[in-house]
DNA sequence: CATGAATGAGAGTTCATTCAT
DNA sequence: TATGAATGAACTCTCATTCAT
């Protein structure tokens, strides 16, 4: 049986998702995709519009048909923010350990200054940051997070330190798991978060 | 008097942190960082060997030479670590604010998948590493600071928390004062570090 | 149906041969090249790794996959020394004669200084040297040569001898036939050869 | 006291030789050769026109104004046209030998297709070549060499042997003495100018 | 005369994209 | 739909030459 459209498509995105994180987007050429798809180069047009189109849905897919319906999902059990804040530093961990190659892509090569790729990525990032900024707000209604910081401080913390994290881990020889870091990090996480010190310069 | 190197070089710098913040730096040209210098193609390789040289210099020329030295001069005055963090916030998004060419070269343009890009930056980011490391001991051994997170993960929290916020305000229209910023992200970065949560999911 | 490979090719090889032979290999610019073969500039990579990879082959095959085996046809019909030299001295001359492009590069461009176009030239040069050779040794066994010359050195003066009549036609307006040198040619040569005089100073 | 222009002309063309040997004509550079010379990359503007114009002068003051004045004086003492070719060989390979940056350049460099550089050449060739017709010539009017051959062939193979031995002692790594190829050349030589093979097919 | 920083034309080469098959 | 040879614009980089000092 002949591969379908939609196979193709996938087989393209993944072979250009393991050479992009190889070389990086600007050192890798259409003629490496295809030869790792097992394609002609010609094929790949017909499935995207360019090169540049490529990486846009590799972002596109990833993070909003993967990681973000995955995430919505992980969290639909827990009512208590702290519980689901804890599962998204554990879920956000989990998913780009479990595939480092999304996961340099992701971090590294989306990180162009091309605007139009910068703009497919938006609408994931938003989704994204839409679900921390409920679990933080949701926090606060719960009178368990500081409800005197803006959402939208606190989300850049949640979301910057996990990329941190992320990116130093995928630059490293990657030889320590992710995981190891979900505790630290949301015990961190949670102290920012957690209203008690009135007077921050206090000498008790 | 002919102009000396330095004045020429420095011409140079200038002209490719205008032109790499503009576009980005694979999509910037030799030609046009010479034209926007106002001299000749060929007189930039007088300076620097490649392309990439340039982006490696203005790296560590902005680190290791500007950010580093600057924020340990700001520090100088303090003792009490909590003071310093706020010192490392409100320097951090001062020193890009005032420099937002830079800010976005650093920011943006730093995340090549180009290796000897990566290695270049090294050295001022490890800088601005043990500034902050230095900072997070001396709050320990204050008695500020929680000492049962590894300094490591704190560490990039803050420079996470930091780093995210001025890309935001990088890809930003930049119609606000990154300084706005420096009290609530101070006292979220505080609270994680001073707060104790033993029990975090007590219900008191 | 498309044009195959081999057409190509040989087209560029072609029109290398003669930009060579008219500009010579440095002042010979890829885009002359192409364009004389009526093809695009970029093509030529499809075929040659680089411009001198296209001198280095066409040195090969024209040495080594024509002028060698033409000449090892044209010399089997012989068995004496003598006819074989004759026979090696109007093959030389015919053969550069009927390609006066092919003489030029082979005689001029063949000097270069870069290595590797050198090696290149080797596996031909030497497979003519093996020929000559056998031929000296050949006609040292038929005693009609000297045997106290090393055949080394009748070999040098074969080869120099040939190669500075044709460099010299291939210099001049080449309104005369190479052919009218092949029986003075052969003449001194084989006069070289022969051996009769004991006492070199003799006054008879 | 100051270096005269004479001097620093000198020390040009020294240099240069000294460059092109190593690296060849079209792979050096001006500013190698004024590194080698000590002096600025301008300086040498006030000497020559153009770097053709270095090799030009190299060429012609090695052949013209050495190798042909002190062969000319080598030669005086003898009447005999067959030491007079002995020592046209042996004077030849002496001379590259004791000079074989000179040799490279003009065995190899000057081998180049640009015209100019060829006709600079020009003079000293044609005045070696008068010389080594003038010996042809005596020899055959003291009847010893054989006058059925054209006088411009037998110097072609003349100068062809030379330039042949010689360019594969300068290609070689040079560990023997050209000097060991006088006496089988010239054997060589004499032989072809004095054998006299009336009938070159005879089987006696 | 001497300098060497500045120049810019021109080189080789790459590669995303097209399109005839 | 699939192909991959062909393309040529665009790139980085070199270096002979100039000229203000």
């Amino acid at each position: 049986m002949r591969k379908n459209n939609g196979d193709k498509r996938e087989l393209i995105l993944q072979a250009a998702k393991k050479v992009f994180a190889e070389n990086g987007y600007h050192q890798s050429s259409i003629t490496q995709i295809a030869s790792v798809a097992g394609i002609g180069d010609g094929t790949i047009y017909n499935y995207f519009q360019n090169k540049e189109h490529i990486l846009q849905t590799l972002f596109h897919e990833t993070i909003y048909n993967q990681f973000v319906p995955g995430l919505q999902q992980a969290l639909e059990p827990y009512q208590d923010a702290r519980f689901m804040l804890l599962e998204i530093v554990r879920y956000h961990f989990h998913f780009f350990q479990s595939d480092p190659e999304a996961a340099r892509v992701i971090q590294i090569e989306s990180r162009q200054s091309i605007q139009r790729v910068r703009e497919a990525m938006r609408p994931g990032i938003r989704s994204y940051a839409r679900i921390i900024d409920a679990t933080i707000n949701q926090g606060m209604e719960q009178q368990l997070f500081v409800s005197d910081i803006p959402v939208r401080v606190s989300r850049k913390m949640i979301f910057g330190t996990l990329d941190e994290i992320v990116t130093n881990w995928v630059l490293s020889s990657k030889d320590y798991s992710l995981l190891t870091s979900v505790e630290p990090a949301f015990r961190l996480l949670l102290n920012a978060l957690t209203n008690t010190n009135k007077n921050p310069f206090r000498n008790e």
